[in-house]
DNA sequence: CGAGCACTTGATCGCTTTCAATAGCTGTGG
DNA sequence: CCACAGCTATTGAAAGCGATCAAGTGCTCG
């Protein structure tokens, strides 16, 4: 179930994630090689695109839309071990199977190389190495942070820690940058919240009506959240509340 | 508090993790470069080797010895979030500051470089950088794998996850390998384990307990372990029972 | 209007934590 | 040699938090 993908995208010029995908730090020409074998493919909102176990024949850079790395028990139990959001790479050069399932969040576009020419333009590319070096490491950051919030905060901190990480995201990316009051829209379902961080999607709901209710944060529909108050935020996650979210 | 380490360590050609760590795909001009800048350094179990937050001057490998990187929230609460074994790399090429404390749990040895030189050297030397771009990947793997027992797990399952992985990377470097019964020593303490696993030390020991009282393990003194059957010790970590540990 | 879905809320259960006491070991000093 | 401190680990009892089971709400779409 491809969608078909609009031609505009084809320049590597105008592609939005150009400055931080693991194409960033290309020369001009080295881009003009990686645009040769390039193409973009896309997925609808719930589509799997990589089933664990798989052999994976391609690895890509999210475009636009959101997808999920998740591992799953043999009795149905399930834990979110990644969040791909756009600029972020998929794929394991080097390596033959995939170890996690790769779903589709939203309706997505993903911009793919085949493996093996990819693994041939890294190894003479050295820029393309090196950004993906850089963009591993904050990966195994950003897993380790997580791993202290699955590991040793309560519920509450637990809703307010992926919180305040999808704001100080949207901080990032959009052009107004960290103003108080915050307000974005969820990019995951109760369940995907609960998958995310270790907790049933009944306690997700629970403490997401008890942070309204205590005015830490405010809510229209389901997903639409505002924040009036970072740094109360920030303290209910139990993170540093001094320096704050620009780091 | 630095211990004089052995000269024998000196020559890179006689060192344990020569095939193992950062410097395992060198060509032997490439080694001798790193000989050049590489020091020894040996701290107590124990000892803090870095500060979470500080500026760190050196990356440098284990070249033996066990530390962990561990994560502490203001109230005390602290997760482990890696545990560094012999050829492990510690530190960040390209970034400042230290995101984690990283304490020596046994008499450690490690072979360190000034950062900047390394820096430089990696530029130069891309056998370095993708070494240490398969290590970074394994890791993140790792990390990932380690979610799923932080997220989803029971702590019997925790615990038996533990015992399995610490008894597979023993096979994985004793000369004998995989062989059943498995025998080997704890390298971390009730409390430790406690931290690796999100848990309190009561419940890791009250777990050993009813594992060693199911016959799942045996325990002679605190520390020294035998797994009579590693499927059973598999089943009970919630993974998947078939293909066993030889992956 | 009814089916289906995402979400909310309530009541109860049970696992892990918390608090507390005890055991076992090692090293020190009278 | 024994007493004792200090540490790690074990075990018990009680409490609390999140899971489980269950019902109900609100929305969209046919």
């Amino acid at each position: 179930m491809q969608i078909p993908t609009p031609h505009a995208l084809a320049k590597c010029d105008d592609c939005p994630i150009r400055h931080r995908a693991v194409c960033a730090r290309c020369e001009p020409n080295e881009l003009q090689s990686l645009e040769e074998i390039k193409y973009y493919r896309s997925f609808e909102a719930g589509q799997t695109i990589i089933w664990s176990g798989d052999k994976m024949g391609f690895v890509g850079s999210v475009v636009s839309g959101i997808a999920t790395l998740t591992q799953t028990m043999e009795d149905g139990r399930t834990q979110m071990v990644g969040l791909l959001l756009p600029s972020d790479f998929v794929g394991r050069p080097g390596r033959e199977g995939a170890p996690y399932d790769v779903v589709a969040t939203t309706d997505i576009v993903m911009c793919c190389f085949r493996k093996k020419p990819f693994e041939q333009m890294m190894a003479a590319t050295p820029h393309i190495a090196q950004r993906l070096l850089q963009m591993t490491l904050d990966e195994l950051d950003a897993a380790r942070e997580w791993m202290l919030v699955l590991g040793r905060k309560t519920a509450r901190e637990k809703i307010a820690s992926l919180l305040s990480i999808i704001a100080r995201r949207d901080a990032s990316v959009s052009p107004n940058g960290a103003q108080s009051p915050m307000v974005f829209d969820l990019p995951l379902t109760r369940e995907a919240m609960a998958d995310y961080l270790g907790l049933t999607l009944e306690t997700v709901s629970r403490q997401m009506s008890a942070l309204k209710k205590d005015g830490v944060i405010r809510l229209e529909g389901k997903r639409h959240v505002t924040v009036p108050d970072m740094c109360r935020l920030m303290e209910e996650a139990g993170d540093d509340s001094d320096g704050g979210f620009l780091v």
